[in-house]
Formats: structure tokens, C-alpha cells, sequence
DNA sequence: GCAATCAACTTGTAATGACAAGTTTACTCA
DNA sequence: TGAGTAAACTTGTCATTACAAGTTGATTGC
């Protein structure tokens, strides 16, 4: 820490450090960080310098802290809002997600089977859509389709989404990031197409899910309508 | 800010302070809060206090500070990850909704309606249970069982939950403040008592819930089971 | 009248010192 | 051996000082 020329303020420098530190596992979860007088000696830093960078680390949830003991390293939250599926009796074996596309991704005009309100410029864009299927040990238990707008995604459309996720497809090639959203959630009888891809009986519970994804590109939002069977399984989430 | 032998810390007093005129309209969305050197004189405190208050309302999401410009008040969230209702076509009309207190606070024992997991602490404190009743335009839409570990929380079951909101009580009475949480979904077909309280037909589709709330009190957590009625409804929430 | 500049604000960063309060560990004494 | 205590930690609170950096508005000069 003794570039002090360094734009970067000492706080922040010692904030991310520590924030890789603990993504990297260098600190597991329960495991306690330097006391804040060590930090101040390996950084060279005082001590109002560490608890701020300390305190940033609390908000984000990364660490507790407790009076006379010190600050705790806290399990990594899979991601803000987002819904995972699990299942009620035990957690899902490691593999037994498995995401089959239904539909590959397709320039199209944007149709009106999500109810956000879209942009001028998004609806002039076009839409990129896709439809996946996942199945937990050969069972179908969600179906999800994504909007995107189709504004500066080179070979988006060649991609492949067997495995990977949208996000990391979207983070590693565009450089864009969810920061949050809104979703809209609702119960209703199963009908339709979704009975035949889900394997459900008409009239059975169906969890609907609508969600819009903003991102950290200006503007850029994209869409998700998601049926899931939740007879054996259900969607959790942090928030 | 003179009684400092108060065992109330300053910054927390002078948080307080701001945090109910934000939330009493003294000051409103957007308007400037006064300037840090002059809460310093305001309150004859100096500017660390100050700035570790303004800090936590930032972190509040009650303040956006603005370097060279000042601390501007924002308008109030929903609340993250907090779902309401919201009706299908349009916005629910002022006042549509109503709360009807169906078991008043109570202090039972922890029961296992919801699967999160109970510290042994919390089982040996007991739980106050409350349920209530939401209907929009006399139609029953949401039904809520509230369970809360009975530590510290003096004439909880004395007070009132008709209209006011469980989490103003908390925060207002109790200095608690909701921070987060996770969450499980899932569509079931309505049967038992819950199809009398929401006047449903048996094997209608309904949504259930499952909350964990984290507070601001260390190892404080309550919980919330609900099931709703999303025929007319839906429930939304940011993330 | 208009634009550039500057002064007077604002918050951000940082060092230093001191004491309070909670936790843990080791030690002492019964 | 055991319990109690004290010391050595930890983080929490708070005052003081100084300067950096961004914003705003008035002033100045054209």
C-alpha cells in the first residue's frame, strides 16, 4: 500500500484484496481474517483505513464481524435473487441437471408472452429468443424462455447452450453482468404445450415465473418466462 | 447528544434520528440532507459519527451520498427480495388492501411447518406465532403464518398488526431491521383450512412460500410460510 | 449578454490517539 | 482437578486534524 500516488483510494485497493482472498478461497467460510491491527501492520495502513475496507466486506456479505473475536468469513451467496431448483427431500446429485434447448436461439420479432414494458429501441431491435428444457435424472421439471434484444450480440445466435449457463456465456463474450430485476411469480393450472414438454397432467399446480434481468450494460435488459413442475422439486433463492 | 453515558452509541442515535424524519417526511425523495458539517454542529458530534450514521443509511438504500453535492434522500424502497401483491391488469387501487389478523401474536412452540433449519437457541427461547389474512377488496388473497424466536422482543404480543406492517413494528420498536433472507417456492393444489381461509376449491392451483428473514440483530432470523391465491393476483418483487 | 474563472461549498480519504467492551486463553488458587 | 480470575487479545466508539476532489454559484472579464 505505499503507492500513495495510486488513484486507487488504500481502502479500496485492501477491500478487493481481501474480496479475492476470500472468493479464491484463501479464507474459507468460518475461518477468521486477520485482526484489524495485523492488517494495518501488512498493509501499512491505519486502522480507520481497514475497518472501512472491513465494513465494505459486511455489506457485501462476505464477512461478519463479532466484538472480541473478529471478523468471520461468511459462505458465499449464490447470487442475488436469482432462483436455483433443489429438491425437498435432499439436495440435487452432482450432474443430475441436465439442460436439453428446445428451441436454439432465433432472431424473431418480439412477441408479447412476458408483460414488462419493452423500449422503442429494444422493440426495433428484434429479439433474440431461446427455449431450454432442464430435466433433473431424465425428468422434465423446467421450462424457460429468454428474450434478449438483439442489439450488439455478434454470433450470439451461433452459441451453444447445452451446458453453460446464459450468464457466463453473456460475462465472458459481451462483458455484461446482472445487477438485478424484477420478477413477477404466480400458480396455475398446467395446459397446453407446457403439459406435453413437462410431462404434467392438465389442471396440475404449475409454478410461472417472469422475470426481467437488468444488466450492467445501459439499457440492456433481457427476459424470462419459466414454467417449473414443483411436485418434487421446488426454486430457492437468497435475497 | 450531550448524554454520552447513554450506552446508546452517538452515530446509532444520530442514524435514528435521521432514519424516522427520512421515514416521516421531514425530508423528501431527493431533497439534500443537511450537509455533514452541519449535522457536526447540530449535534455536537464530530465527523466520523456523523459519516458512520450517514453510512448506514446508505447502506439502508434511505441516502445516495454525492461527492461535492451532499447526502440526497431516495425514495423508499419496496424492499429487496420482498415480494407483494400486485393485481394482473392493473395496480391495486389505495387502500384495497387488507390485513385481517386471523391468531394474534402468541408464544407457542416451534413448530416444523417450514423447513429451514432452528438454532438450538432459538428452540429454547419458544416462537410468537401470528398469521394473518390479506384480501383485496374483501376478497381473501394471501395468507401469511409469521413465526418469530421470543428473545428480546418486550410486549411484542401487546401490540397491533391490523394495518401496520410487522417489519415497522420491528424496525420502529425493536431497532430491527430486515437484511436479507432466502426463500423457497413452489405451486401445490389448495386443500385443508387454507382453501376455507382463501376460498378456494380443493386441487386449485396455489402458491406457497417459505422465508427466512435475516435481520440486523446478530443471529436473529423469523420466518414466514405463505400461500396465495394467484387466480387474479400475482406476486412481484426486485431483485 | 455570455463564458470562463474562482471561491465557497460539499463529500472522500487518511493518519493518530485514546478508551470501552466483548472474547479467549492461560494462569492461579482453592 | 476444578473453578475463578486476570491478562491479552479482539472489535466498537469517538475526537481531532489535514488535505484531496467534485459541485455549485457568484464574480469577473470579454
Amino acid at each position: 500500500m505505499k503507492d500513495v500516488q495510486n488513484s486507487i483510494p488504500q481502502h479500496k485497493q485492501l477491500y478487493q484484496t481481501l474480496k479475492a482472498q476470500i472468493q479464491n478461497g484463501v479464507y474459507q467460510p468460518g475461518d477468521l481474517l486477520p485482526s484489524e491491527h495485523a492488517l494495518c501492520k501488512v498493509f501499512s495502513v491505519t486502522r480507520p483505513t481497514v475497518r472501512q475496507a472491513l465494513s465494505n466486506l459486511v455489506t457485501d456479505g462476505l464477512i461478519k464481524k463479532q466484538r472480541g473475536k473478529g471478523s468471520i468469513v461468511q459462505a458465499a451467496k449464490t447470487g442475488i435473487g436469482i432462483l436455483s431448483i433443489k429438491g425437498t427431500t435432499a439436495s440435487l446429485p452432482a450432474g443430475a441437471l441436465e439442460t436439453r434447448v428446445v428451441h436454439p436461439p432465433q432472431v424473431v420479432k418480439w412477441q408479447r408472452d412476458f408483460d414488462f414494458e419493452i423500449s422503442e429501441a429494444e422493440m426495433q431491435a428484434g429479439c433474440i429468443r431461446m427455449s431450454r428444457l432442464r430435466l433433473i435424472g431424465q425428468v422434465p421439471v423446467l421450462y424457460e424462455t429468454t428474450n434478449l434484444p438483439n442489439i450488439n450480440l455478434p454470433r450470439f445466435c451461433n452459441r451453444s447452450f447445452d451446458n453453460k449457463s446464459l450468464f457466463n456465456t453473456l460475462s465472458k463474450y459481451y462483458d455484461i453482468e446482472v445487477v438485478g430485476g424484477e420478477q413477477k411469480i404466480w400458480a396455475l393450472p398446467a395446459s397446453g404445450e407446457i403439459c406435453q414438454l413437462l410431462k404434467l397432467e392438465a389442471g396440475q399446480p404449475l409454478l410461472h415465473l417472469q422475470k426481467r434481468y437488468e444488466t450492467s450494460r445501459p439499457f440492456f435488459n433481457f427476459y424470462s418466462s419459466l414454467w417449473c413442475n414443483t411436485e418434487q422439486y421446488f426454486l430457492q433463492g437468497p435475497f
